[in-house]
DNA sequence: AACAAAAGTTACCATGAGTAAGAAATCGCT
DNA sequence: AGCGATTTCTTACTCATGGTAACTTTTGTT
């Protein structure tokens, strides 16, 4: 136990480190930004994401960018959650009115067990751009549009709608989990149960018999 | 002009002005702020509202408080011109589809006429929490959630989904916002459609036949 | 007239993003 | 092997900004 570099709250000297190089790479650091945020809540700084990884803020500078690289990077991981708890609540079944309600419901939970992580990702800092901030938006968007694309020209109707109507999902989901969070909303079941007798008959592309 | 305080470029003296007060309101500064974030984008600091306001630092925060409360101010007079011209788009007509895609439609032109603001007001900064995050849509939600519960129980059927939807909406318009402002979308008055085709059949309340 | 209260500006502090400068290891060339 | 160039870190800094304390001038009160 005479090293000094086994624990994490060692300080390493400074200069290149033994052996050439720290095997941190950018999936470590984004872990320990995932663990700071969901500790510390959507305030935390580069600085303590850093010490969270054992290294110091030019490292992660050099491995992921800048903070707006690093909400980028998270927002990938949260909505790659977001797609798979999405597929498994869909897995092997027909669209069906309950299974939108299961769709919307798995989106809703997955946002509930990242809070922190959601509010980091989008809320993002003021200088943000629009464009950046469409970055989670168009990571779930994206996917669901072609879906939508492809559906909608199976049936025989205009794909033109698919872009709007996977921004206005993504929009709902948003929205819909923001009120969720700040827990002045129903139960979250009840929540994705309204929003799928919304948006149903639209996507289902049924029309009134009269 | 041999008075020295005409000019907002011109720096006042330390110490209580003649006069006992400066005649500088909250609604003075918040036309400062609209000016500011229009001409320099939502990174506006407090320092350029106050400057722009002819006055300092410390008299915003007497005035109107911190960041977080300035934005709130300026959410709610965003809020209310989205709701007058909402009202002016479904003014003395029935509910129907082109209604409802006008009323999204003017929504979409009142926030592409205040873009910086719209940006400002829902980018808010890092550490806002979920809760004042909501306030821009809140202030929409709200009157859209009532009036969605009347109808409903005017119609017969269970207002318990007004919340929902009314947040559904909300979220819908603020991502097909961000999305057209972005500029990557189609033309405002399609996504309006688009979006009108999607939440019509839901909100007619009306179902197929078979 | 003297003093307290009010209402500003200036000057400051704290924090945090991003970067330049310095230190220790490795690599490459003779 | 020896030694400078390069790599890869840490430290230490700059800069911008939200927020506040300290100071200054006018007004009101006794």
């Amino acid at each position: 136990m005479k090293q000094t570099d086994q624990m994490s709250t060692m300080s390493r000297r400074p200069g290149r480190p033994r052996g050439g190089q720290l095997d941190i790479g950018s999936d470590a650091i984004l872990d320990a930004a995932e663990r700071v945020i969901r500790r510390d809540g959507a305030t935390a700084s580069i600085d303590a994401v850093a010490a969270e990884a054992g290294i110091t803020k030019p490292i992660v500078y050099a491995r992921v960018g800048s903070r707006a690289e690093l909400a980028n990077a998270l927002a990938d991981r949260l909505a790659s959650r977001m797609i798979t708890a999405s597929r498994e609540a869909m897995a092997g079944r027909t669209f069906t009115r309950e299974s939108l309600a299961d769709f919307i419901a798995a989106n809703l939970a997955t946002v509930l067990e990242h809070r922190e992580l959601f509010l980091y990702v989008t809320g993002g800092s003021t200088d943000q751009t629009a464009l950046s901030r469409l970055s989670l938006a168009e990571r779930s968007a994206t996917p669901l549009a072609r879906a939508l694309e492809r559906w909608r020209e199976g049936v025989g109707r205009d794909p033109a709608v698919a872009g709007s109507w996977a921004y206005a999902m993504v929009g709902t989901l948003q929205m819909a989990s923001l009120w969720v969070i700040d827990d002045t909303s129903p139960d979250p079941r009840s929540v994705a149960d309204h929003l799928a007798e919304l948006l149903w008959w639209g996507l289902a592309g049924e029309r009134p018999a009269g």
